[in-house]
RNA sequence: CGGGGUAUAGUGUAAUGGCAGCACGAGUCCUUUGGGAGGAUUUAGUCCCAGUUCGAGUCUGGGUACCCCGACCA
Protein backbone atom coordinates (compact mmCIF):
# COMPACT_ATOMS: atom_id res chain seq x y z
CA UNK A 1 0.00 0.00 0.00
CA UNK A 2 1.24 3.43 -0.89
CA UNK A 3 0.91 5.64 2.14
CA UNK A 4 0.07 8.64 -0.04
CA UNK A 5 -3.16 6.82 -0.92
CA UNK A 6 -3.84 5.30 2.50
CA UNK A 7 -7.00 6.60 4.18
CA UNK A 8 -5.20 7.76 7.27
CA UNK A 9 -4.15 11.07 8.78
CA UNK A 10 -1.92 10.76 11.79
CA UNK A 11 -2.25 13.48 14.38
CA UNK A 12 0.59 15.40 15.89
CA UNK A 13 -1.23 16.13 19.12
CA UNK A 14 -2.74 13.68 21.52
CA UNK A 15 -6.53 13.88 21.60
CA UNK A 16 -7.47 15.96 24.62
CA UNK A 17 -10.32 13.71 25.71
CA UNK A 18 -8.15 10.60 25.90
CA UNK A 19 -6.44 9.39 29.04
CA UNK A 20 -5.46 5.80 28.45
CA UNK A 21 -2.38 5.06 26.38
CA UNK A 22 -4.18 2.81 23.93
CA UNK A 23 -6.87 5.42 23.33
CA UNK A 24 -4.27 8.14 22.71
CA UNK A 25 -2.14 6.14 20.31
CA UNK A 26 -4.95 4.44 18.43
CA UNK A 27 -6.54 7.83 17.78
CA UNK A 28 -3.28 9.62 16.96
CA UNK A 29 -2.21 6.86 14.61
CA UNK A 30 -5.68 7.01 12.99
CA UNK A 31 -6.51 3.37 13.65
CA UNK A 32 -9.92 4.30 15.02
CA UNK A 33 -12.34 7.21 14.90
CA UNK A 34 -14.81 8.04 17.62
CA UNK A 35 -18.36 8.55 16.43
CA UNK A 36 -19.98 8.89 19.84
CA UNK A 37 -19.29 7.86 23.44
CA UNK A 38 -18.24 4.22 23.30
CA UNK A 39 -18.85 3.93 19.56
CA UNK A 40 -15.90 3.72 17.21
CA UNK A 41 -15.15 3.21 13.54
CA UNK A 42 -12.22 1.01 12.63
CA UNK A 43 -10.22 2.75 9.91
CA UNK A 44 -8.13 0.84 7.37
CA UNK A 45 -5.06 0.54 9.65
CA UNK A 46 -7.13 -0.45 12.67
CA UNK A 47 -9.23 -2.83 10.64
CA UNK A 48 -6.13 -4.63 9.38
CA UNK A 49 -5.00 -5.16 12.99
CA UNK A 50 -8.49 -6.28 13.90
CA UNK A 51 -8.45 -8.81 11.03
CA UNK A 52 -5.13 -10.22 12.23
CA UNK A 53 -6.49 -10.71 15.73
CA UNK A 54 -9.68 -12.18 14.32
CA UNK A 55 -7.74 -14.73 12.31
CA UNK A 56 -5.67 -15.84 15.28
CA UNK A 57 -8.85 -16.36 17.26
CA UNK A 58 -10.56 -18.12 14.37
CA UNK A 59 -7.64 -20.54 13.97
CA UNK A 60 -7.70 -21.44 17.63
CA UNK A 61 -11.47 -21.88 17.64
CA UNK A 62 -11.25 -24.13 14.61
CA UNK A 63 -8.50 -26.13 16.34
CA UNK A 64 -10.96 -26.77 19.15
CA UNK A 65 -13.38 -28.19 16.62
CA UNK A 66 -15.54 -25.08 16.71
CA UNK A 67 -17.73 -24.35 13.69
CA UNK A 68 -18.22 -20.74 12.72
CA UNK A 69 -21.68 -19.36 12.15
CA UNK A 70 -23.35 -15.98 12.26
CA UNK A 71 -26.33 -15.12 14.41
CA UNK A 72 -28.69 -12.16 14.11
CA UNK A 73 -28.36 -8.94 16.08
CA UNK A 74 -32.10 -8.23 16.28
CA UNK A 75 -33.36 -10.67 18.86
CA UNK A 76 -37.12 -10.80 19.59
CA UNK A 77 -38.21 -9.86 23.10
CA UNK A 78 -40.07 -13.16 23.37
CA UNK A 79 -36.85 -15.12 23.28
CA UNK A 80 -35.26 -13.01 26.03
CA UNK A 81 -38.36 -13.53 28.13
CA UNK A 82 -37.92 -17.28 28.06
CA UNK A 83 -34.93 -16.88 30.35
CA UNK A 84 -36.20 -13.76 32.10
CA UNK A 85 -33.24 -11.74 30.91
CA UNK A 86 -35.28 -9.09 29.08
CA UNK A 87 -35.56 -7.40 32.45
CA UNK A 88 -32.58 -8.67 34.40
CA UNK A 89 -29.64 -8.59 32.02
CA UNK A 90 -26.91 -6.16 33.02
CA UNK A 91 -25.80 -3.99 31.32
CA UNK A 92 -29.32 -3.60 29.90
CA UNK A 93 -30.28 -4.26 26.31
CA UNK A 94 -30.69 -1.65 23.62
CA UNK A 95 -34.39 -2.05 22.92
CA UNK A 96 -35.84 -1.38 19.48
CA UNK A 97 -39.26 -1.69 17.86
CA UNK A 98 -40.20 -2.50 14.31
CA UNK A 99 -43.00 -0.76 12.38
CA UNK A 100 -45.53 -3.21 13.76
CA UNK A 101 -44.42 -2.35 17.30
CA UNK A 102 -42.78 -5.71 17.74
CA UNK A 103 -39.94 -5.41 20.25
CA UNK A 104 -36.37 -6.61 19.95
CA UNK A 105 -33.22 -6.42 22.03
CA UNK A 106 -29.96 -5.86 20.18
CA UNK A 107 -27.74 -8.82 20.92
CA UNK A 108 -25.40 -8.23 23.86
CA UNK A 109 -24.69 -11.96 24.14
CA UNK A 110 -26.32 -14.86 22.33
CA UNK A 111 -27.19 -17.66 24.73
CA UNK A 112 -30.91 -17.42 23.94
CA UNK A 113 -30.44 -17.42 20.18
CA UNK A 114 -28.01 -20.31 20.15
CA UNK A 115 -30.10 -22.33 22.58
CA UNK A 116 -33.13 -21.83 20.38
CA UNK A 117 -31.12 -23.02 17.40
CA UNK A 118 -29.90 -26.04 19.28
CA UNK A 119 -33.25 -27.16 20.64
CA UNK A 120 -34.59 -27.25 17.10
CA UNK A 121 -31.76 -29.50 15.94
CA UNK A 122 -30.29 -31.59 18.73
CA UNK A 123 -32.29 -34.62 19.71
CA UNK A 124 -29.78 -37.33 20.61
CA UNK A 125 -26.56 -37.79 22.55
CA UNK A 126 -25.15 -38.75 19.15
CA UNK A 127 -25.35 -35.09 18.10
CA UNK A 128 -23.12 -34.10 21.02
CA UNK A 129 -20.66 -32.66 21.80
CA UNK A 130 -20.93 -29.62 19.61
CA UNK A 131 -19.10 -26.29 19.53
CA UNK A 132 -20.34 -23.25 17.61
CA UNK A 133 -18.88 -19.79 17.51
CA UNK A 134 -19.27 -16.44 15.84
CA UNK A 135 -17.39 -13.18 15.59
CA UNK A 136 -19.93 -10.41 15.63
CA UNK A 137 -20.90 -7.02 16.97
CA UNK A 138 -22.37 -6.89 20.44
CA UNK A 139 -24.43 -4.03 21.82
CA UNK A 140 -24.37 -3.14 25.49
CA UNK A 141 -26.21 -0.31 27.11
CA UNK A 142 -23.33 0.55 29.43
CA UNK A 143 -23.69 3.18 32.11
CA UNK A 144 -20.65 4.83 30.68
CA UNK A 145 -17.95 4.03 28.16
CA UNK A 146 -14.32 4.28 29.25
CA UNK A 147 -10.76 4.36 28.01
CA UNK A 148 -11.26 4.38 24.25
CA UNK A 149 -11.74 0.79 23.14
CA UNK A 150 -11.51 -0.60 26.66
CA UNK A 151 -15.22 -0.38 27.37
CA UNK A 152 -17.60 0.50 24.58
CA UNK A 153 -21.28 0.17 23.71
CA UNK A 154 -20.84 -1.60 20.41
CA UNK A 155 -17.98 -4.02 20.04
CA UNK A 156 -16.75 -7.06 18.21
CA UNK A 157 -16.77 -10.21 20.21
CA UNK A 158 -15.93 -13.80 19.53
CA UNK A 159 -18.47 -15.91 21.36
CA UNK A 160 -18.20 -19.67 21.46
CA UNK A 161 -20.92 -21.96 22.79
CA UNK A 162 -20.46 -25.62 23.55
CA UNK A 163 -23.04 -28.36 24.10
CA UNK A 164 -22.49 -31.60 25.95
CA UNK A 165 -24.26 -34.67 27.22
CA UNK A 166 -22.56 -34.52 30.62
CA UNK A 167 -20.93 -32.15 33.06
CA UNK A 168 -17.75 -34.19 32.80
CA UNK A 169 -17.60 -33.79 29.04
CA UNK A 170 -18.22 -30.06 29.38
CA UNK A 171 -15.40 -29.63 31.89
CA UNK A 172 -12.96 -31.45 29.65
CA UNK A 173 -13.84 -29.07 26.84
CA UNK A 174 -13.79 -26.11 29.22
CA UNK A 175 -10.16 -26.89 30.05
CA UNK A 176 -9.32 -27.10 26.36
CA UNK A 177 -10.85 -23.67 25.79
CA UNK A 178 -8.78 -22.36 28.66
CA UNK A 179 -5.56 -23.40 27.01
CA UNK A 180 -6.75 -22.20 23.59
CA UNK A 181 -7.43 -18.80 25.14
CA UNK A 182 -4.00 -18.67 26.71
CA UNK A 183 -2.56 -19.51 23.31
CA UNK A 184 -4.53 -16.72 21.67
CA UNK A 185 -3.21 -14.17 24.14
CA UNK A 186 0.30 -15.48 23.74
CA UNK A 187 0.06 -15.21 19.96
CA UNK A 188 -1.03 -11.61 20.44
CA UNK A 189 2.11 -11.00 22.47
CA UNK A 190 0.32 -10.87 25.80
CA UNK A 191 0.77 -12.56 29.13
CA UNK A 192 -2.56 -13.57 30.54
CA UNK A 193 -3.50 -15.30 33.73
CA UNK A 194 -6.67 -17.16 34.55
CA UNK A 195 -8.60 -16.15 37.63
CA UNK A 196 -11.83 -17.38 39.15
CA UNK A 197 -14.70 -14.99 38.60
CA UNK A 198 -18.34 -14.23 39.28
CA UNK A 199 -20.60 -15.16 36.44
CA UNK A 200 -22.94 -12.16 36.71
CA UNK A 201 -26.10 -12.18 34.61
CA UNK A 202 -24.68 -14.73 32.16
CA UNK A 203 -25.15 -17.29 34.91
CA UNK A 204 -23.74 -20.71 35.66
CA UNK A 205 -21.70 -21.90 38.58
CA UNK A 206 -18.10 -21.86 37.41
CA UNK A 207 -16.48 -19.06 35.47
CA UNK A 208 -12.98 -17.81 34.81
CA UNK A 209 -11.64 -14.51 33.59
CA UNK A 210 -8.51 -13.99 31.53
CA UNK A 211 -6.53 -11.10 32.87
CA UNK A 212 -3.99 -9.62 30.46
CA UNK A 213 -1.05 -8.12 32.29
CA UNK A 214 -0.50 -4.46 31.44
CA UNK A 215 0.94 -1.77 33.66
CA UNK A 216 -1.88 0.59 32.80
CA UNK A 217 -4.63 -1.98 33.43
CA UNK A 218 -7.34 -1.04 35.91
CA UNK A 219 -7.83 -4.42 37.55
CA UNK A 220 -5.39 -5.70 40.12
CA UNK A 221 -4.48 -9.36 40.20
CA UNK A 222 -2.33 -11.55 42.42
CA UNK A 223 -0.08 -14.06 40.73
CA UNK A 224 1.94 -16.96 42.04
CA UNK A 225 4.86 -17.48 39.70
CA UNK A 226 5.72 -20.87 41.14
CA UNK A 227 2.42 -22.72 40.76
CA UNK A 228 0.56 -20.44 38.37
CA UNK A 229 -2.24 -19.53 40.76
CA UNK A 230 -3.96 -16.28 39.95
CA UNK A 231 -6.76 -14.31 41.53
CA UNK A 232 -8.53 -11.03 41.16
CA UNK A 233 -7.67 -8.95 44.20
CA UNK A 234 -11.29 -7.79 44.39
CA UNK A 235 -12.35 -11.33 44.99
CA UNK A 236 -9.74 -12.59 47.43
CA UNK A 237 -8.44 -9.46 49.15
CA UNK A 238 -4.80 -8.62 49.82
CA UNK A 239 -3.27 -12.07 50.17
CA UNK A 240 0.47 -12.30 50.72
CA UNK A 241 0.98 -16.02 50.21
CA UNK A 242 -0.29 -18.36 47.54
CA UNK A 243 -3.16 -20.39 49.03
CA UNK A 244 -2.05 -23.37 46.97
CA UNK A 245 1.71 -23.51 47.48
CA UNK A 246 2.47 -20.78 50.05
CA UNK A 247 4.91 -18.98 47.74
CA UNK A 248 4.89 -15.18 47.82
CA UNK A 249 2.31 -13.56 45.54
CA UNK A 250 2.98 -10.69 43.20
CA UNK A 251 0.51 -7.90 42.56
CA UNK A 252 0.08 -6.81 38.91
CA UNK A 253 -2.23 -4.57 36.92
CA UNK A 254 -4.33 -6.25 34.32
CA UNK A 255 -7.17 -5.87 31.83
CA UNK A 256 -10.00 -8.38 31.72
CA UNK A 257 -9.90 -9.60 28.15
CA UNK A 258 -11.76 -12.88 28.13
CA UNK A 259 -14.35 -14.71 30.20
CA UNK A 260 -15.51 -18.31 30.09
CA UNK A 261 -18.56 -19.83 31.76
CA UNK A 262 -19.75 -23.26 32.72
CA UNK A 263 -23.45 -22.61 32.18
CA UNK A 264 -24.57 -26.08 33.21
CA UNK A 265 -28.22 -26.54 32.30
CA UNK A 266 -29.37 -22.99 33.08
CA UNK A 267 -30.39 -22.13 29.52
CA UNK A 268 -31.36 -25.58 28.35
CA UNK A 269 -33.71 -25.95 31.31
CA UNK A 270 -35.34 -22.53 30.85
CA UNK A 271 -35.68 -23.03 27.12
CA UNK A 272 -36.28 -26.76 27.09
CA UNK A 273 -33.28 -27.76 25.04
CA UNK A 274 -33.16 -31.49 25.72
CA UNK A 275 -31.57 -34.56 24.20
CA UNK A 276 -32.21 -38.29 24.52
CA UNK A 277 -29.29 -39.94 26.30
CA UNK A 278 -27.88 -43.46 25.87
CA UNK A 279 -30.07 -44.67 28.71
CA UNK A 280 -33.18 -43.60 26.81
CA UNK A 281 -33.95 -40.72 29.17
CA UNK A 282 -34.54 -37.13 28.10
CA UNK A 283 -32.05 -34.70 29.69
CA UNK A 284 -31.19 -31.01 29.41
CA UNK A 285 -28.14 -30.23 27.28
CA UNK A 286 -25.11 -29.14 29.30
CA UNK A 287 -23.69 -25.86 28.04
CA UNK A 288 -20.65 -23.64 28.20
CA UNK A 289 -19.97 -20.20 26.73
CA UNK A 290 -16.73 -18.40 26.09
CA UNK A 291 -16.10 -14.79 25.05
CA UNK A 292 -13.27 -12.54 23.95
CA UNK A 293 -13.70 -8.86 23.09
CA UNK A 294 -11.60 -8.08 20.05
CA UNK A 295 -11.46 -4.31 20.39
CA UNK A 296 -10.57 -4.54 24.04
CA UNK A 297 -7.91 -7.07 23.14
CA UNK A 298 -6.50 -4.63 20.59
CA UNK A 299 -6.42 -1.92 23.23
CA UNK A 300 -4.79 -4.31 25.71
CA UNK A 301 -2.07 -5.07 23.18
CA UNK A 302 -1.31 -1.37 22.82
CA UNK A 303 -1.37 -0.91 26.58
CA UNK A 304 1.23 -3.66 26.87
CA UNK A 305 3.35 -2.76 23.83
CA UNK A 306 4.23 0.88 23.33
CA UNK A 307 6.92 3.41 24.13
CA UNK A 308 7.00 7.22 24.28
CA UNK A 309 6.94 7.42 20.48
CA UNK A 310 4.08 5.13 19.69
CA UNK A 311 2.81 1.61 19.31
CA UNK A 312 5.06 -1.44 18.93
CA UNK A 313 3.06 -4.13 17.13
CA UNK A 314 4.10 -7.72 17.16
CA UNK A 315 4.43 -9.06 13.63
CA UNK A 316 1.48 -11.43 14.13
CA UNK A 317 -0.95 -8.56 14.55
CA UNK A 318 0.75 -5.58 12.88
CA UNK A 319 -1.26 -3.83 10.16
CA UNK A 320 1.70 -4.35 7.81
CA UNK A 321 4.89 -6.29 8.40
CA UNK A 322 7.24 -3.76 6.82
CA UNK A 323 7.24 0.02 6.53
CA UNK A 324 9.31 1.29 3.62
CA UNK A 325 10.28 4.97 3.68
CA UNK A 326 12.01 6.94 0.98
CA UNK A 327 13.84 10.06 2.07
CA UNK A 328 14.15 12.87 -0.41
CA UNK A 329 12.60 13.63 -3.74
CA UNK A 330 15.58 12.58 -5.84
CA UNK A 331 14.56 10.50 -8.82
CA UNK A 332 17.14 7.78 -8.11
CA UNK A 333 15.82 7.34 -4.60
CA UNK A 334 12.19 7.22 -5.71
CA UNK A 335 12.94 4.72 -8.47
CA UNK A 336 14.91 2.45 -6.19
CA UNK A 337 12.31 2.62 -3.42
CA UNK A 338 9.56 1.78 -5.91
CA UNK A 339 11.57 -1.16 -7.14
CA UNK A 340 12.03 -2.47 -3.61
CA UNK A 341 8.33 -1.92 -2.92
CA UNK A 342 7.40 -3.88 -6.02
CA UNK A 343 9.74 -6.75 -5.14
CA UNK A 344 8.41 -6.99 -1.60
CA UNK A 345 4.83 -7.06 -2.84
CA UNK A 346 5.73 -9.79 -5.30
CA UNK A 347 7.12 -11.81 -2.42
CA UNK A 348 3.79 -11.21 -0.67
CA UNK A 349 5.31 -9.18 2.10
CA UNK A 350 2.67 -6.84 3.52
CA UNK A 351 4.39 -3.53 3.03
CA UNK A 352 3.33 0.03 3.61
CA UNK A 353 5.37 2.31 1.38
CA UNK A 354 5.68 5.89 2.63
CA UNK A 355 6.00 7.64 -0.70
CA UNK A 356 4.64 10.91 0.65
CA UNK A 357 6.41 14.19 0.05
CA UNK A 358 7.16 14.77 3.71
CA UNK A 359 10.27 15.64 5.65
CA UNK A 360 12.35 12.74 7.00
CA UNK A 361 11.51 13.70 10.56
CA UNK A 362 7.82 13.48 9.92
CA UNK A 363 8.11 10.12 8.20
CA UNK A 364 10.16 8.70 11.06
CA UNK A 365 7.74 10.06 13.64
CA UNK A 366 4.76 8.55 11.81
CA UNK A 367 6.55 5.23 11.41
CA UNK A 368 7.26 5.11 15.15
CA UNK A 369 3.69 6.08 15.95
CA UNK A 370 2.06 3.51 13.67
CA UNK A 371 4.45 0.89 15.01
CA UNK A 372 5.01 -1.48 12.09
CA UNK A 373 7.66 -3.97 13.29
CA UNK A 374 10.27 -3.48 10.56
CA UNK A 375 11.28 -0.15 9.06
CA UNK A 376 13.13 0.04 5.77
CA UNK A 377 14.73 3.31 4.72
CA UNK A 378 15.95 4.19 1.25
CA UNK A 379 17.93 7.42 1.01
CA UNK A 380 20.93 8.93 -0.70
CA UNK A 381 23.03 7.67 2.18
CA UNK A 382 21.92 4.06 1.83
CA UNK A 383 21.99 4.06 -1.98
CA UNK A 384 25.64 5.09 -2.03
CA UNK A 385 26.37 1.70 -0.51
CA UNK A 386 23.73 -0.13 -2.52
CA UNK A 387 21.88 -0.76 0.70
CA UNK A 388 18.62 -0.38 2.54
CA UNK A 389 18.58 0.54 6.19
CA UNK A 390 16.70 -2.01 8.26
CA UNK A 391 15.48 -1.18 11.75
CA UNK A 392 13.18 -3.04 14.06
CA UNK A 393 10.62 -0.96 15.88
CA UNK A 394 11.56 -2.47 19.22
CA UNK A 395 15.31 -2.02 18.78
CA UNK A 396 17.47 1.06 18.83
CA UNK A 397 20.09 0.19 16.25
CA UNK A 398 19.65 -0.01 12.53
CA UNK A 399 21.69 -2.00 10.05
CA UNK A 400 22.48 -1.63 6.39
CA UNK A 401 21.57 -4.52 4.14
CA UNK A 402 22.50 -4.89 0.46
CA UNK A 403 19.42 -4.34 -1.65
CA UNK A 404 19.70 -7.70 -3.41
CA UNK A 405 20.01 -9.48 -0.05
CA UNK A 406 17.01 -7.82 1.53
CA UNK A 407 14.82 -10.46 3.09
CA UNK A 408 11.81 -9.44 5.12
CA UNK A 409 9.80 -12.25 6.61
C1' C B 1 -27.82 6.45 37.78
C1' G B 2 -24.75 9.59 41.84
C1' G B 3 -20.39 12.83 42.07
C1' G B 4 -16.61 15.90 39.49
C1' G B 5 -14.85 18.39 35.05
C1' U B 6 -14.71 20.38 30.03
C1' A B 7 -16.88 22.68 25.54
C1' U B 8 -13.38 28.50 20.72
C1' A B 9 -11.14 26.60 12.92
C1' G B 10 -9.95 19.63 10.89
C1' U B 11 -6.32 19.24 15.52
C1' G B 12 -4.06 21.68 19.85
C1' U B 13 -4.56 26.25 22.26
C1' A B 14 -5.11 32.13 23.53
C1' A B 15 -8.41 36.37 24.32
C1' U B 16 -10.27 42.43 32.27
C1' G B 17 -17.65 42.22 29.47
C1' G B 18 -15.06 45.96 24.28
C1' C B 19 -12.09 44.47 16.53
C1' A B 20 -11.92 36.36 18.02
C1' G B 21 -5.76 35.62 17.81
C1' C B 22 -1.63 31.88 17.47
C1' A B 23 0.51 27.08 16.05
C1' C B 24 -0.14 22.69 13.35
C1' G B 25 -3.14 20.85 9.32
C1' A B 26 -5.33 21.76 4.45
C1' G B 27 -4.90 24.66 -0.79
C1' U B 28 -1.46 27.35 -4.42
C1' C B 29 3.75 28.80 -5.74
C1' C B 30 9.08 28.63 -4.83
C1' U B 31 13.14 26.56 -2.09
C1' U B 32 14.34 22.19 1.07
C1' U B 33 15.10 16.52 2.35
C1' G B 34 18.34 11.38 7.95
C1' G B 35 14.22 12.87 13.36
C1' G B 36 7.68 16.62 12.99
C1' A B 37 12.07 22.19 7.24
C1' G B 38 11.83 27.77 5.26
C1' G B 39 9.40 31.86 2.61
C1' A B 40 5.00 34.01 0.07
C1' U B 41 -0.24 33.54 -0.14
C1' U B 42 -5.14 31.45 0.82
C1' U B 43 -8.60 28.70 3.93
C1' A B 44 -11.57 27.72 8.22
C1' G B 45 -14.05 28.73 14.59
C1' U B 46 -16.86 30.72 19.93
C1' C B 47 -21.98 23.45 21.25
C1' C B 48 -27.55 24.85 21.34
C1' C B 49 -31.74 28.02 23.36
C1' A B 50 -33.11 31.96 26.33
C1' G B 51 -31.72 36.11 29.58
C1' U B 52 -28.70 40.41 31.67
C1' U B 53 -26.02 44.42 29.04
C1' C B 54 -24.92 50.06 24.82
C1' G B 55 -21.94 45.61 23.95
C1' A B 56 -21.38 38.31 25.73
C1' G B 57 -16.34 33.47 23.75
C1' U B 58 -16.40 35.69 28.72
C1' C B 59 -21.90 36.86 33.32
C1' U B 60 -26.99 34.18 34.59
C1' G B 61 -30.63 30.15 33.65
C1' G B 62 -31.88 25.85 30.89
C1' G B 63 -30.43 22.08 27.45
C1' U B 64 -26.93 18.95 24.75
C1' A B 65 -22.31 16.55 23.94
C1' C B 66 -17.78 14.61 25.63
C1' C B 67 -14.18 13.08 29.57
C1' C B 68 -12.98 11.27 34.62
C1' C B 69 -14.35 8.65 39.57
C1' G B 70 -18.10 5.15 41.47
C1' A B 71 -20.85 0.42 39.62
C1' C B 72 -20.54 -3.27 36.04
C1' C B 73 -18.13 -5.66 32.41
C1' A B 74 -15.31 -8.52 26.89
Amino acid sequence: MRQSRLFSKTKKEFPKNAETVSHKYLVRGDFIDQLSAGIYSFLPLGFRVYKKIENIIREEMNNLGGQELFLPTLIPKKLWEETGRWKTIDPPLFEVKDRHKKEYGLGSTHEEVITDLIRKRISSYQDLPLALYQIQNKFRNEMRATGGLLRVREFLMKDLYSFHSSEKDLMEFYEKVKSAYLKIFKRCGLKAIVVEADSGTIGGKISHEFMVLAETGEDKVLICFSCGFGANIEKVGELKECPKCQSPLEKKNAIESGHIFNLGIKYSRDMKANFRDKDGKEKPIVMGCYGIGLGRLMAAIVEAHHDEKGIIWLKSIAPYSAHLLDLGNDKKIKTEAQEIYKNLEEKEVEVLYDDRDKSPGEKFADADLIGIPIRLVVSEKTLKKGCVEVKKRDEEKAELVKINKLNVQ
